[in-house]
DNA sequence: GTCTATATGTTGATAGAC
DNA sequence: GTCTATCAACATATAGAC
């Protein structure tokens, strides 16, 4: 069972990992060099530890990627399955999940960060890339719903828009860091705010 | 010089390859599973030719990256440098420049999708990341004329404006696919009236 | 939980023939 | 413009001691 992700979880002494603290420097490593470029060596370097130590918490590269995407991948799977997102107005609905991906953007940031940077070249990254199709299928469903009840525009093809929802809301995790000068709640409002009422002024 | 980019460019008898085919191809393998991931051995067997031909036509992996780099950038620097983004008013010009950049991804969509996974691993990627962070930079010094202006809602923090609007825009080539359900006009004016206008229906 | 060695394969790149 | 052969460096992973 994972730990707090606030902070890196064990690491008391200095060395002394866990698999939970090993995996919250790897995921941080392997976004900074991406995760393809990051070797076993570069690792163990920012660890602070040797090459074979990893292996004693992890049984391989790969299974580091997986435990980390899996990070990501529950608690946005979760989103589609709260009563908020499958009761009520499209609409309603729709902002639900959209609030609610921004939230999980956020909070995990770094493990979803890796998530959106998937190629799928192995089996696991394949495995994961579908289940991440799975939860955009929910939101394009509900754009459909939403211009049907009337609350969506019309203009636009619903693939497009399910697609520019998600370019925008995933683009958080490129530039919004805890700490700056915009708190996560003012993220998720103006992100809201933006999609769902554009940029332009409303006085014209 | 550069050839046309609509079609594969030389490649007539069938390898015979100049350094234009070879980029062409190299830059469709990189984004088909990534930069680092992309051995010379696997780039040489989707090129039909051996690794050592490779390095007939390209001194280096790090010189091809920078190519097909180079072939993203320099449309994208020319949008500032055009009459249309110094004159007028900045919503004016703040259009133009949305527009247009939405257009050079669609145009060189392979070369674009590189430039925005980079990483910044070398020098080579460090230096391309610094002019597109130039370009960035114009774009969001707009969105803060236009809120002085009045043509945009002030009520969001301009850089959390232009980082959406970008996050918007760049999501296009993760998506777009010439020949799909949607040209590339629908994908322009769609995206446009979405950042500028919002999803939400009119009528409310 | 960590280490030093080591096994085994793959990497980017070169030499030199055709 | 392409090839085969080759290399040193580095990759992931294992063995076994402390």
């Amino acid at each position: 069972m994972p730990r707090s992700l606030e902070q890196p979880a064990a690491k008391r002494g200095r060395p002394g990992y866990d698999q939970d603290s090993v995996l919250n420097v790897a995921v941080q490593v392997f976004n900074k060099y991406g995760y393809d470029a990051t070797s076993m060596g570069t690792l163990a370097h920012n660890l602070g530890i040797s090459k074979s130590a990893i292996y004693h918490h992890v049984p391989s590269k790969g299974e580091l990627l997986r435990l980390a995407l899996d990070q990501a991948l529950v608690p946005l799977e979760a989103i589609g399955e709260d009563e908020r997102a499958l009761t009520g107005t499209a609409e309603e609905r729709l902002e639900f999940i959209l609030r609610s991906t921004i939230r999980v953007l956020i909070e995990r940031r770094p493990f979803v960060t890796l998530l959106l940077r998937l190629r799928g070249n192995t089996e696991i990254e394949r495995t994961a890339l579908d289940r991440r199709r799975a939860v955009d299928r929910q939101v394009a469903e509900l754009v459909v719903k939403a211009q049907e009840e009337g609350s969506l525009r019309r203009d636009i093809d619903p693939r497009t828009i399910s697609r520019l929802l998600f370019g925008t809301i995933n683009s958080v995790v490129e530039w919004y860091r805890p700490g700056g000068p915009v708190t996560a709640a003012e993220v998720e409002e103006n992100a809201i705010r933006m999609m769902l009422d554009g940029v332009h002024s409303r006085n014209r």
